[in-house]
DNA sequence: GATGAATGAGAATTCATTCAT
DNA sequence: GATGAATGAATTCTCATTCAT
């Protein structure tokens, strides 16, 4: 589902593991943020586009090995020569599914962060609202939890890398809460971000979109949680 | 053909699965806790253990897909062969490795549910129990937070309904501290649940062994996050 | 992806039972006959040609499950892979090649039955004809009344349908005379097409073409042999 | 089924490929003639006789190189080593069960052919009887005509040998009545032999034991037909 | 007589990717 | 931009047979 609101993209779709194009890279965002499936209204989406959305379902119902290109090509509508075209690899659609999920939450934690806001409120915005972006995209939370040892080493270290600033972005919250005594500072702030992550990312195996709880309360309850568990 | 009521197996695999076997040579869960690796002292482990044993290994190292057959027979010094006279199929090899976490954590569980104990008490070592076991069996655990969807269809239900069983039990730890007024009762207690183990399985993604925390400071401060969340 | 409504096709085979591919690319019945092997003056044959004419000597030759896939795309001098990227399985072969032979067939029983002619002159022509034919494609036969369980249910049961309109326009014949007092009533027609075509069938058992009788020859005693069973 | 009134067998069952045993051959009969399927009356059968019953069926069911022996062993309710205990092979089991069809169809031919009796009569009692002994033996009959060329190249060869000479005895009553004017001479005589066994073969494609007309019906049917083809 | 664990060769099929057009 | 035929290596699984017990 397209997340309203976020900003800028930096290239869905368009050659990133360079294997044999001369031409150079894609321009980023060049097929229009925001549009993540077949488009209805002004004819069919750009075939990059269709390529990711046909991936990103297919990846999360059986697994990236489990899915073939051909597979994806024919949900896609298109041909194996298209893919290739528009992607080295398959491979590489999988790391743009991870750029797109990182950039986002990054780009929204960075928003909560800078706020003028008191540190508590600012976490919990934080926390809450990763748990709503991660239910806006469980196909994509699924496909990163589950798949990143199925990426390409140096695909694996450049993910980790972004994963790696954005844990620290959030850990800094907590420890700056921590140093300034509204929260608890027994538990390792490194530590705290693992517990809440850990629920995100289990959001996609329990979560039902018909189940008695919307997006928000779930969001509000983890939150609620997290910031119960760092009372003084 | 199979001899039901044999007393004594030795071997712990077996068809499960197996298409043409009708006589179902096993009873679930054997392999025996404790007799994971190739032996040392008397001789060789049998094979049925030496597979198992490459299979968590491999598993764990390079996702179920990405290992085969051939790479586990040879990790375990035997043909493929012998593989399918004690399993059906790789997926059994799998599911067995499932089953062995659950019947573990299942079996800790009923243990310290059942103590004589203030409810916080007994919620509190369960939670910090399961984590430690999940630390001192991190393959397992990444392989089944990782590898459900590769399992089939039936055996996921299998799964699905034994892991279910854990969690109502643990859950009823939570509903009845929150009957009693011990817990906040502003929060589902499946979520609760769902919350906890959410960091659980996060465990094997980034607890490390020669990180600075042992397994018993990790499991005392996640349950120290728990039973804090908790707190009326 | 499949472009239905195409309307020139080069291949014969295209995936049939294919798994994955929905698109399926063939309208059933192709390969043409008389290109049935490698060609000589324009070139070598396309490959789903040189595939059937490699399939059909070894299945006849061995037995279709003595006939590996690798046997066949060697003597076609293809690759595993090309096999697969026109038939959908082994078994699509054998299917085709039961398909070849029931269009044959089907197609000079019709234009026999529907002659201006008296009804034992037609039946006379039809059943030597068959022989003829049956004999041309010897390879086929064998084939065909040995293999029939070697095909999928599915498959199996196509044959069985086109087998009997072939069997019933067979009868049609037989049972005109009947009724018209050419033919001697006593016995079922239906049982009369059997008597007929068990001999049929049994050709590829014992002729020869180095033997003492020509097709043609053989043709005329069998259609004699049953226009005189059925005298009144 | 069994066909009551079968006088001697020559050891059904007993290793005739003699592949590694010293202790000579199993004498002639040893298991008893005509116990075809696991006994009821005074306990199981003996153990090759329920080998040779579950071989029949399955091979008959769905073909030779589709039954494992895995398979053979347990419908017969023994082991592996029971199996090979008893016969050199898997195809030592098929050579059991054309031998069995053959010496049961050549005892028998000799017997009609032997009488004191017009040879029109003499013929039509052959015909028949093969054709009722056929029915009785649908099993045997499929994969007598189906399975061929899955026998070792020297079991085919002494099968051929023995149809053979039953082909001749059978021509040679043909042969006879020509001379005698008793039969059109029109035919060659081993044509019409294999005439009428092509529709004997092809029997076990489309007889049902549940269809309309009873084993002697049919037979009778066909060797009506087979006697007016040949009236002069 | 009988067992059943183990072998090892070979089976059909899949698949990401390339490349001439 | 786009096609789709072709590759070739790898994959899971099967199976008749052997042999120590």
């Amino acid at each position: 589902m397209a997340t309203p609101g976020t900003a800028s993209r930096t290239g869905a779709g368009g050659k990133q593991s360079g294997a044999k194009q001369s031409g150079g890279k894609r321009k980023a965002g060049k097929h229009g943020a925001g549009q993540r499936d077949a488009g209805t209204a002004d004819g069919p989406a750009p075939v990059p586009q269709r390529l990711m959305a046909a991936a990103t379902r297919l990846f999360s119902e059986r697994g990236y090995d489990r899915t073939s290109v051909q597979e994806i090509v024919e949900a896609a509508g298109v041909t194996k020569g298209a893919l290739y075209h528009y992607f080295g690899s398959k491979d590489d659609l999988l790391h743009e599914i991870y750029g797109r999920l990182l950039r986002l939450q990054q780009d929204r934690l960075d928003a909560y962060a800078d706020e003028e806001r008191p540190v508590e409120d600012r976490l919990r915005h934080a926390a809450a609202d990763v748990v709503v972006t991660t239910i806006d995209n469980l196909d994509d939370a699924r496909i990163f939890f589950r798949s990143m040892h199925q990426l390409s080493p140096e695909k694996q270290k450049a993910v980790r890398a972004e994963r790696r600033r954005y844990h620290e972005r959030f850990r800094d919250l907590v420890a700056e809460g921590q140093r300034g005594g509204v929260f608890n500072p027994a538990t390792p702030p490194d530590l705290v971000v693992d517990y809440h992550f850990g629920s995100v990312h289990h959001l996609s195996t329990w979560y039902r979109p018909d189940g008695k709880l919307t997006p928000q309360e779930v969001a509000d309850h983890l939150a609620d949680l997290l910031l119960r568990a760092l009372r003084p």
